[in-house]
DNA sequence: TCCGGTATCGATAACGGTTGCGATACCGAT
DNA sequence: ATCGGTATCGCAACCGTTATCGATACCGGA
């Protein structure tokens, strides 16, 4: 391993001063085809690799979106991004992802770290931060776009769906196909304000109607199709009258479909099922499940696209306030 | 939007020179517990966010690490960086995830971006790579290791599995349960260099025993359990004669599962399924399927602890080559 | 031949922190 | 009161690159 090779090197060996072969290196103007070509010829011998911390301080400008999601396990939050680089895809931007793993305090500082590289944008998921994070999202110099859940007060732009809508619109699909003995299975991570709120949607609209749930099981941890399965045989044991149960995640929903397949239930003649997502995990199985399309790419989608916009020389106008609509697709299992 | 803040600026508030709060802020010694509180107090009601490009250009310093994957829908890295934020957890380290998108030419321009930040340390997955990105990761003032795959030559440390190794085993374990007439459903994806050696693996280990594959189809694109489903349903049709499927992936499997479940074939009596990766998804299902641990948890951590160790005094010695051995389970369905 | 204009290039000063070292203040011991 | 030692703090230089602006070279037209 060599001394660290400078722009200076690569200047010196070039034959010229350090202005140009900077100019050269960055396709700037104001350099000859020939010695823009010369340089570049000696910078990729070399194997030179400019120094971008030193390049941002000085150009005032860094290329990097900050994008911070609470886990990358769920199958959920790859998809968001997904949309946002497709966006990002041809910009000079790129996304850089921070995991705050659904807790308050670890998003403040992960969203710290974040901003203390002078992102050129920052995409966040949810609306509840701590006060600290809202002040932060308030004063930074840079464009935040909220995603994912629009029931709330966002700090400056927002893009999502109303989760409450989504937990009402399925609570009346299930109402209208004549469903009345209705679990819930849901995580109980205290934070994850989304899946709360589909719950609170979901009670309110079977209250809308008169029809409370029969029996709610919680569950720690993140989402899995086993645990799906093992709390679905718990609660249709000990709550065999029920006819629907509605899951705070596909993941869980599958494995209530797993367990009804070994148990030799009929879905949705002895139990029907719903969750919410519409992940692809959900392409294939036997049967396919009812659930609600979280629109995670093209959430994705609008908040780079609001990233990028707001960099152009006309910016974005006022805050955006995106609200996409959950589209239900009740599948065979409803 | 207030203007923005610099160390300039709190320092004057509280009435000290910019070293003395930097060095409040950093919790640096050579400050009096007084003067530290209150700076900080100042910092923080104001809304201090230290500017990280300037601190790490003067201090020469990152607290980065570059992670760079090909995928993040594909189930298996995400694992590899939980695996990594475990053990940087309580370090001063932060990772940083690049992704390549399968594609040698991306994984170039993605690790040359990443390295010019300058990060204390990188891990990208595989050991295919351009001859450029080769002479990078060789000159990269940082620990560097390559993850996920030992078939090759790694450029500097190295933690994996031998994929080779993994497709042999299963092909003995098929063999030795009696199968002969195998198939194989794999990704085509040129650059999947991981799951080729697992395929080659494979028949080399048929070969060892004089048994040929009698179908192989290969799909573009990620695994999905729809496409699994697909082609082994295809599969089956033109060569009823199978009684084995192999697969370069769980995902694949599982939906190899889904086809003999709807068929109402028998798993393993009419069809042997086995896949590779050991995800979370296979558990819950109606069956346990055969698959290989890809190791994917504890490549993180090793890999991660790589970094860490070569920043203490004492630092690694010599290179890494950990060749971590991936353990078969049978299942229900061999 | 001389001139204005453009293309190409270089010297200098930032950018916002931190390192290194010297300065000052404060303390108990002599 | 003086001294050595430590705790606390500030000044100046510097990290590697880019913005700004001025300098030079070169060109065609008058």
């Amino acid at each position: 391993m060599t001394k660290k090779l400078l722009l200076k090197d690569v200047a010196k060996l070039a034959g010229v001063s350090e202005m140009t072969a900077s100019r050269a290196l960055r396709g700037a103007p104001d350099v000859s085809a020939k010695t823009k070509a010369k340089i570049e010829e000696i910078a990729r011998a070399h194997g030179y690799v400019p120094n971008r911390i030193a390049g941002s301080l000085s150009s005032q400008s860094v290329n990097l979106v900050a994008v911070v999601v609470p886990s990358l396990n769920s199958f959920v939050f790859p998809e968001v991004l997904s949309g946002i680089s497709a966006v990002l895809k041809d910009s000079p931007l790129k996304p850089v992802v921070g995991v705050s793993g659904y807790d308050l305090a670890e998003e403040e500082s992960v969203i710290r770290e974040m901003l203390s590289w002078r992102p050129s944008g920052l995409i966040v998921a949810g609306l509840e931060h701590t006060e600290a994070t809202r002040r932060m999202l308030q004063q930074a110099d840079c464009p935040v776009v909220e995603v994912m859940d629009v029931d709330g007060d966002p700090v400056r732009h927002c893009v999502g769906i109303s989760h409450l809508q989504a937990g009402r619109g399925m609570a009346e699909q299930i109402l209208a196909r004549g469903y009345r003995k209705i679990g819930f299975i849901g995580t109980k991570m205290p934070q994850d304000f989304r899946a709360r709120k589909r719950f609170d949607g979901f009670t309110d609209g079977l209250a809308a109607q008169g029809v409370t749930l029969d029996d709610i099981e919680h569950y720690s941890g993140e989402s899995a199709i086993q645990t799906g399965r093992q709390l679905t045989a718990q609660m249709l044991a000990r709550s065999p009258e029920l006819d629907c149960i509605y899951y705070s995640s596909d993941v869980m929903s599958v494995g209530g479909l797993m367990h009804c397949l070994a148990a030799g239930l009929s879905v949705p003649g002895d139990i029907a099922l719903a969750g919410f997502n519409n992940l692809q995990i959900l392409q294939g199985l036997p049967l396919q499940l009812a659930t609600t399309d979280a629109c995670r790419h093209e959430i994705g989608e609008r908040a780079a696209q609001i990233i990028l916009k707001s960099r152009e020389p006309g910016g974005v106008e006022g805050l955006v306030f995106d609200r996409l609509t959950p589209a239900i697709s009740l599948g065979e299992t409803l």
